[in-house]
DNA sequence: ATTGGTTGTCAGTACTGACTGTCATATTTA
DNA sequence: TAAATATGACAGTCAGTACTGACAACCAAT
């Protein structure tokens, strides 16, 4: 399974055979067929397996400490390191998203949720007075598509952007953040 | 081509065969190979044809007027504009850069020359005391990023993420970012 | 009317890829 | 040790796919 998303998330579904992936394996195709039917159950089987858990919800509720720059930071820290250690099963749902229907949004239902947890964030820092008043909806959407943005970039291309890394990117874009929405 | 771009863009190119871009294309199979020679070549040819060209760097230069606000709207509208209308293209080089490499460097070729744009556009601004002290390369990627990000959610569904317009979007992200840089 | 070029049809080639059956051989379990 | 089970090697099926060749029909220009 590990070997199948190693290679699905570099070549593709369509691009890489039983064969490829039994070898890789370390197996022989045969039994890669006894186990698991079909390539795409296997697939199933491995997204399934692999897939992240709802980490998001029960990390915060903990953290938090009410206070903006801190728990941006640790909200941007999380999202980061979650998104980089299902990298693969995120590739491969952007990928096949048009072969394999239904994927995409396994991938995105966390992101999603994440999503739900800043804006209620938001809402509370707002009523707590240490938020300016501003559509939390919105504000919560810039901040995550500025981490899915910078999470996409750096998929690939490995070698970070203008020889920024991530966590001066972070640091940085989280005290942006800071600055705007402090009272 | 315009055939082949869709269909490999929401299917990959493996995902594709020939018959079903001729028939897209309301042509025989043959033909196709008789203007094209190969598959590859066909999607090679495609992709210079409708590559988005350089248009950054003139709208710029032109239209700059030297307040944060109005020129970071005007960036970040340029920017989804341009990205939307080569969307395809980009798909596809995100899908099969495994498999066809060397074309996910063009489609982030220009985007890397509006980040240097970015980047001076704040170094001046800098010089002009109409920017607090920081990064401007962090800055710059960070405001890009976060188009990114949202060009990037907004790819596949096409229904807007939480009833969030990209125009609105725009509009409150750029005002975080002036808020947060305005000395 | 003839010619030259372009196109569609159809059959066909060579190959790949998903998947199966068989049987001998390892590996585990009782 | 013996039985049950999992594995591998190999050959093979069947459908799909990139790509070619032969031939006829069409369309324009001379």
């Amino acid at each position: 399974m590990l070997a199948a998303i190693d290679l699905m998330a570099e070549k593709g579904y369509n691009g890489v055979s039983t064969q490829e992936i039994a070898n890789t394996a370390g197996l022989s195709e045969k039994t890669l067929f006894r186990r698991f039917g079909s390539k795409q159950n296997l697939l199933e089987k491995a997204f399934d397996r692999f897939h992240y858990a709802e980490e998001f919800t029960k990390l915060f509720n903990e953290k938090i400490v009410w206070d903006l720059q801190t728990d941006l930071l640790l909200i941007s820290r999380t999202y980061h390191d979650i998104m980089n250690r299902n990298r693969k099963m995120i590739m491969i749902s952007i990928k096949e998203e048009g072969n394999l229907p239904g994927f995409r949004e396994r991938t995105q239902k966390h992101p999603r949720q994440l999503m739900d947890i800043l804006i209620n964030y938001f809402k509370a820092m707002y009523e707590k007075g240490k938020l300016i008043r501003t559509d939390p909806k919105v504000q919560a959407l810039s901040f995550m598509m500025m981490n899915y943005g910078a999470f996409m970039n750096n998929l690939d291309s490995h070698d970070n952007f203008l020889n920024v890394s991530l966590d001066t990117f972070i640091i940085e874009s989280v005290q942006t953040f800071t600055r705007a929405l402090a009272p």
